[in-house]
RNA sequence: GGGGAAGUGGCGGAACGGUCUACGCGAUCGCCUCAAAAGCGAUUGAGCCUCAGGCUCUUGUGGGUUCGAAUCCCACCUUCCCCA
């Protein structure tokens, strides 16, 4: 039986309550005798998150009339062991899940492993370990240390992303856009990493380099499979003007990739050749100050041109040679710029001067035209090649009100007023760029064009660890794609992988095959798929995981989409995001979903935890791991000092010193709470208790303080819990002091315990459990609804409200709240200070801000 | 160069037109103890004065709006992020 102490005796027993079930374990012995003054976090953790497992009271249902709430945690990498700073993603992702779950919702909370991908692959050719069973174990210890952290997800929706059962689907998905169109087959030149030893999308080539393991990438001529992403970029930039429950960051850089601009394709005349050379420009403001057009050296028309004018031929082969291998990175910034005369000319449009045609390395034939129009005077670029070349500046745009003289010490960008322009001269550059855009169309050598910054997603990869592309080559019919019942197409065990080339190209069992329209012999694809294709629809996925006929049921997906609140850090702010809003557009126009065309209604970045000053990560070798701070301190301690560290979005320290202040806290808890376990049951949380006095009444107000934080901090999804664990901090240390003072069986004192465990659920959900059981409750805490935080319990009877002088604070005044202006003032004059720095004086003005202050304004 | 975010005690942060520094960490002192740890309690922005009281200053810097500004506006400085 319990056996009740007062606080602060020498002895703390935790003896062990009535039983719940035949399966929940007795609470051990251990914490009776051994550390009789605190909470044994150890056992209490791990006996609650089994007996959640066993009782499965996280699992979401489809059909419930409570409001739906999709709470998501982008897909994450089965890395292996985790720190602290990934338990900070998922301790906020569950606070919430929680939090809203008690408020009323129903909640999905899934969670899956974005399983295919490189590392798998390097591990196999480093270690000679097959990249399944090296996934699986990854998986197995995050989900280890997932499970660890006390999170509530709802693992019967589990997927992993590199079984069959998923991949699958990627392939009908796959198939529909290639039917649709959306996906198609070229050759281009593409961005290569020669460590990885495939190709990568333009969003993974960051500053030039391999978003993975940071090579520098090459171009190459590759035939690849694209999906035609460039289709939806008016969609994807549009629709984000109605993203406004995302960060203005993401959204700032999502417009930024999109880069829509508007401007002119026309064509320059080149002298002799009766060809023209298009180029694209938003700066036609800017025409008369073309000096010389510069070409891509890959450029079609310099072929043309060595033919025309043979005695460059050398120099321009040989200068072509020289860049052809060239990243994109070297060539645009890293290279200086460089470029050889061709001997060719052109003729400018407008103007009729005629101007050099160069050759250059800084021109990308696969951007825009292949060739632009040198305007030094107005473009940094063209002026720090026209100064190498010695190419003349031509200045055609003037600050208005300004007289430049002399020679230009750097390109002029901004907008102004035209000069040395023929009929533009004198005009606005906003107002030029449209009279000589429509000059030139009505010239018929123009056309307005909106221009992308956005290519299409290049999807192909010459790995072994994703998903085949579902395509075979017949030598009859070509490209044929695997027809749906044939799916999946199954990637092959026991693959050799060597990092040279693709596997799949050399397994002959996989790639011979029959053409799937006339019998014969034909090869399979041998590309792989980019895993971002995986995380562009998971989400739909775990609403309806275990469908062997479709990727989803609409009417499943509509009943629960869209994401309500999804959860990761920025490093997904254009890749992942974009891909996943393009391929709901997609889905939409296909009817597979309904509504809003947008996956993802809210979105939260989350702050990184740093140690010593840097981000925590292995190969930083600064990582606090999960299993020796859940060992030492405890999942609840270790779940509160990373909410109470600072707000969410930033980032955080992570200190020694931190943590234990948590541990302290948890403990002060257990103080409080234990020796009125017994009686705490018994008294109503419907209604609030007794309040005789002032102690009862700033103990229960400090309560309903905390509550009302939780409350407020999730539905504004604003989610500074940090603030709530302060209210909370105070809410114990009121207990604290009431249970020295004051009896701990009164009411008001038993009311806090008994509702504690409720404002602690969302974030400490062991202890939580742990009192809530031992107050003799039968359900989880978890399933419980929140307190609704009561008016009547946060008013205080006294408030204290200053007395300002000229805007100087010269009284404090405790009163009764709601006092009247007159009686304030009537207090205020009865202050020695105030009477004091109003002697003489003349009051001009007097301002009364109700329970806050009494304002004088003298003269 | 353009855009975005941010600068508050010894430290992390709170407050977002109305008492600056809630809460935590750290520090100092006290109680308990043979002693320590733990716990509990108190103190903790700076400088002054005629020190039971009171004054001045203080939210990166300088201006402005206001009875009143950390909060709103302008300029500048610094840091971080994105784009070029």
């Amino acid at each position: 039986m319990p056996v009740h102490h007062a606080l602060g005796a020498s002895r703390q027993v935790c003896s062990a309550p009535h039983r719940r079930s035949a399966q929940t374990p007795e609470p051990g012995e251990a914490m009776v005798e051994d550390r009789p003054h605190t909470y044994d976090h150890r056992m209490v953790e791990e006996r609650w998150q089994k007996e959640w497992e066993r009782s499965g009271i996280y699992r979401a249902l489809d059909d419930d009339p409570r409001e739906k709430y999709y709470v998501l945690e982008m897909l994450p990498y089965p890395s292996g062991d985790l720190h602290v700073g990934h338990a900070k993603n998922y301790t906020l992702g569950d606070a919430v899940a929680r939090s809203i779950r008690m408020l009323g919702y129903n909640v999905v909370h899934p969670m899956g492993f974005d399983a295919f991908g490189l590392p798998a692959e390097n591990a196999a050719i480093q270690r000679g370990i097959d990249p399944n069973s090296w996934t699986r174990k990854n998986i197995a210890t995050m989900e280890r240390h997932i499970r660890l952290m006390g999170t509530g997800y709802d693992w019967t929706r589990e997927i992993v992303t590199c079984d069959p059962s998923f991949y699958r689907w990627n392939q009908w998905l796959f198939l529909r856009m290639y039917e649709d169109g959306l996906a198609y087959k070229r050759e281009a030149p593409v961005n290569w990493c020669p460590k990885d030893q495939t190709v990568l999308a333009n969003e993974q080539v960051v500053d030039g380099r391999c978003w993975r393991c940071g090579t520098l990438v090459e171009r190459r001529n590759l035939s690849q499979w694209f999906l035609k992403i460039t289709a939806y970029a008016d969609r994807l930039l549009d629709s984000i003007d109605r993203l406004d429950g995302w960060p203005e960051k993401v959204r700032v850089m999502q417009r930024n990739w999109i880069g829509r601009s508007e401007g002119v394709t026309f064509s320059f005349e080149v002298e002799g050749l009766g060809d023209r050379v298009s180029v694209y420009t938003t700066r036609l403001d800017t025409l008369f100050g073309v000096t010389y057009l510069a070409l891509a050296p890959e450029h079609p028309i310099v072929a043309r041109i060595v033919e025309r004018y043979p005695k460059k031929r050398e120099a321009i082969e040989a200068y072509a040679a020289s860049v052809r291998n060239k990243s994109e990175l070297e060539r645009t910034s890293l290279m200086e710029k460089s470029g050889v005369p061709t001997g060719a000319y052109a003729r400018n449009p407008l103007s009729n001067e005629r101007i050099p045609i160069w050759i250059t390395n800084y021109v990308l034939a696969e951007y825009g035209t292949g060739a632009v129009m040198g305007v030094p005077a107005h473009d940094e670029r063209d002026f720090e090649f026209a100064r190498k070349a010695g190419l003349p500046v031509a200045r055609v745009i003037e600050r208005p009100g300004e007289l430049q003289e002399g020679p230009m010490e750097a390109a002029f960008i901004d907008d102004g007023r035209l000069i040395a322009s023929g009929d533009f001269s004198g005009m606005n550059s906003e107002r030029a760029r449209k009279a000589i855009g429509d000059r030139l169309v009505a010239l018929g050598i123009g056309e307005w064009t909106v221009n992308y910054r956005i290519r299409d997603w290049l999807i192909s990869r010459q790995r072994y660890w994703g998903t085949p592309i579902p395509i075979v080559y017949c030598p009859d019919h070509g490209e044929v794609a695997v027809p749906d019942e044939l799916l999946p197409v199954v990637l092959p065990p026991d693959v050799p992988i060597t990092g040279e080339g693709s596997p799949l190209a050399r397994d002959a069992a996989f790639m011979n095959t029959t053409c799937p329209r006339c019998g014969g012999p034909a090869r399979r694809e041998s590309d792989t798929m980019d895993t971002f294709f995986d995380s562009s629809w998971y989400f739909l996925r775990y609403l309806d995981p275990r469908d062997g006929g479709k990727p989803w049921d609409p009417a499943i997906a509509n009943e629960w989409m869209n994401v309500d609140q999804y959860i990761g850090g920025s490093e997904h702010a254009v890749l992942h995001l974009l891909y996943s809003r393009f391929f709901y557009k997609y889905f939409s126009d296909k009817g597979w979903i309904a509504g809003d065309d947008e996956p993802f209604a809210r979105l939260f970045n989350q702050g990184d935890v740093l140690r010593h000053g840097v981000r925590m990560s292995k190969s930083r070798g600064n990582v606090v791991g999960i299993d020796e701070t859940v060992e030492k301190h405890g999942v609840d301690a270790m779940r509160l000092f990373l909410i109470k560290a600072t707000p969410p979005e930033d980032s955080m320290e992570w200190t020694d010193e931190g943590i234990a202040g948590r541990v302290r806290f948890l403990d002060r808890v257990w103080r409080a709470c234990a020796p009125a376990f017994e009686q705490a049951a018994g008294v109503s949380l419907e209604a609030l208790p007794e309040m005789g006095g002032d102690e009862q009444r700033e103990l229960v107000r400090a309560l309903h303080a905390a509550l009302r934080s939780a409350q407020e901090e999730t539905l504004t999804r604003r989610f500074h819990f940090n603030t709530t664990l302060a209210r909370l901090d105070e809410t114990v240390n009121a207990m604290t002091k009431f249970a020295q003072r004051s009896q701990t069986s009164d009411p008001a004192y038993l009311y806090a315990v008994h509702a504690l465990p409720i404002a602690l659920a969302p974030f400490a959900p062991h202890i939580a459990e742990e009192l809530w059981w031992r107050m003799g409750h039968q359900r989880s805490v978890h399933l419980e609804r929140w307190i609704a935080p009561s008016e009547r319990a946060l008013a205080v009877d006294r408030i204290e409200f200053v007395v300002q002088i000229n805007g100087k604070i010269r009284a404090r005044i405790t009163a009764a709240p709601g006092i009247d202006e007159e009686a304030a003032a009537e207090l205020a004059l009865a202050e020695r200070n105030v009477t004091a720095h109003l002697a003489g004086k003349q009051i001009r003005k007097r301002v009364f801000v109700p329970d806050k202050l009494l304002s004088f304004v003298v003269g």
